[in-house]
RNA sequence: GUCCCCAUCGUCUAGAGGCCUAGGACACCUCCCUUUCACGGAGGCGACAGGGGUUCGACUCCCCUUGGGGACGCCA
């Protein structure tokens, strides 16, 4: 049988970061066993769903390089399956109308939390033998209610928690279509599965509690159960639960902080799963690797800094032209356009080696694009009058000088030794006159990427 | 409240009864490299929540406690 996989998230918002490992984990279980990743959009929710959230998961998943081998199928486009099947279960005996209003069952909901009792559905009109079901009040529009089983247990072997087992009586009759016959989610999903034959169901665990209501749904419907697999939740950076006030981000926000989606791929692989001590590796390594033996049950909290130290990885080990790319845009967005000269591609191989980030790569060489604006403390601290002179002399040496890295190492050394000074006394005021702060890589392999013409005009007007 | 799940360094994790005086990674600290800031290299700090069992032996198995999380919708 070959395994078929889905990622099936309702479109009220973009793809977060919990959403995206989902999804990674079920493409990578699909890849790992030459089997089938499914996109399923799970859009009975009229009032919720909206066509932006639909392309803002599609964006998410296409960004992140997670490919889907069918789909994306929309359960809103799907209803005369449900309808079947619903129509079925009735037929059976597995479903039933039920009259209760919504104003009633919040009463009764009220009522029994206040007495300590978990709130539930009280079988008022679920068909016994041998009972009298109320008169059918003729201005209701009934919902269908599932029959579920009253007695025994449901039981399964969850991929990543192992067994578990829940009593029958703990659950209720859920409804299965609404008052305007619409089919709600746990109906939807079963359905889906079955006719999708989606083998293996790697999702939230929040999903935990409605996994025993599906299987009875798979049997009562005569279909086969999948397994499960129900990965714990990731929490923010400070242990909270994310949220949408609280750190719940895009997974494309991530690209427009500056990071590498195989930065973010390659954090999320690591959270929550484990291949000994193997920290980088790529999504080609991760799919033969990716198992759900090794998958943590319990909840973890997402890092930053970690993100930001295999971003520095990924960033030094990019495709140099790729990079250039990516950085031409961001640079554009500072308002600075790149120009043939100084060459982009020298410019980074020179600072990738040091960032962690795009857009502070980006904003670091700037300056190479564009006159920079003194940092106010370095120029106090470091373009001092006494230096001044010095830094003339150095000025006119370099007028007629070659514009090699060597050469212009050679007039500073120079520089030093006739003014009895020590080196970082000359480069610090060239990174300020130069770059605008006081940090950058080594001095000389800056001027000559800068290029002489620059160099000596930035310095002018330092000297007057 | 009821049910379900979870529990190793600050964080992510290795660990399938002896390999564990518990390993790796991020972060942090020290040193080295050095032309500043980084990068890099070498070290260091740092954990099995508590209590009972089971066993010759428990981080690993069982139970309880504690702590965290989730679910209890005509949402998904």
């Amino acid at each position: 049988m070959t395994v078929r996989t889905r990622f099936a998230p309702s479109p009220t918002g973009f793809l977060h970061i919990g959403g995206a490992r989902t999804a990674l984990f079920s493409w990578a279980y699909a890849k790992r066993h030459a089997g089938q990743f499914i996109l399923r959009i799970e859009d009975t929710d009229i009032e919720r769903s909206t066509p932006e959230a639909v392309q803002a998961i599609i964006d998410g998943m296409q960004w992140l390089g997670l490919a889907h081998d069918e789909g994306p199928f929309y359960q809103t486009q799907r209803m005369d399956h449900y309808k079947n099947h619903l129509a079925s279960l009735i037929e059976s005996g597995n479903a039933y109308y039920c009259y209760s209003t919504k104003d009633e069952l919040d009463a009764l909901r009220e009522s029994q939390m206040q007495q300590g009792l978990k709130p539930r559905y009280d079988g008022k009109w679920r068909p016994e033998a041998g009972k009298q079901l109320p008169p059918v009040p003729e201005d209701v529009q009934p919902v269908i209610r599932f029959r579920n089983p009253q007695e025994g247990v449901v039981a399964w072997d969850d991929l990543v928690k192992g067994k578990i087992e829940i009593a029958n009586e703990e659950l209720d009759d859920l409804i299965i279509a609404r008052g305007d016959g619409t089919p709600t989610y746990n109906f939807c999903v079963v359905v889906d599965d079955w006719e999708m034959g989606i083998t293996h169901v790697i999702r939230g665990d929040d999903h935990v509690n409605n996994t025993p209501r599906q299987i009875n749904l798979f049997k009562a419907l005569g279909a086969a159960v999948p397994q499960y697999a129900h990965l714990s939740m990731i929490l923010g950076d400070d242990g909270q639960k994310l949220s949408k006030r609280h750190g719940a981000v895009s997974v494309l926000q991530y690209h427009e902080e500056g990071y590498l989606p195989e930065a973010i791929l390659n954090y999320l692989a690591r959270l929550g799963w484990s291949h000994g001590d193997d920290e980088i590796f790529d999504m080609q390594q991760f799919c033969q690797w990716f198992d759900l033996d090794h998958i943590t049950p319990s909840a973890a909290q997402f890092n930053n800094e970690k993100l930001n130290w295999l971003n520095a990885h990924y960033i030094k080990s990019a495709d140099l032209n790729e990079l250039a790319l990516d950085i031409t845009k961001r640079l554009s967005k500072l308002g600075i356009a790149v120009t043939a000269e100084p060459a982009l591609n020298d410019v980074l191989s020179l600072y990738r080696e040091r960032a962690n980030n795009l857009n502070h790569l980006a904003s670091e060489i700037a300056y190479f694009y564009r006159v920079p604006e003194a940092n106010e403390a370095d120029v106090e601290k470091h373009l001092k009058t006494e230096i001044m002179p010095a830094l003339q002399y150095l000025y006119e040496m370099l007028v007629n000088t070659e514009w090699t890295p060597e050469l212009i190492h050679e007039r500073i050394a120079h520089v030093i030794k006739e003014k009895a000074l020590k080196f970082p006394q000359v480069a610090m005021p060239l990174r300020v006159m130069l770059a605008g702060v006081a940090q950058s890589p080594s001095i000389d392999q800056v001027m000559a990427i800068l290029g002489k013409q620059e160099v000596l005009r930035r310095m002018e007007s330092y000297l007057n």
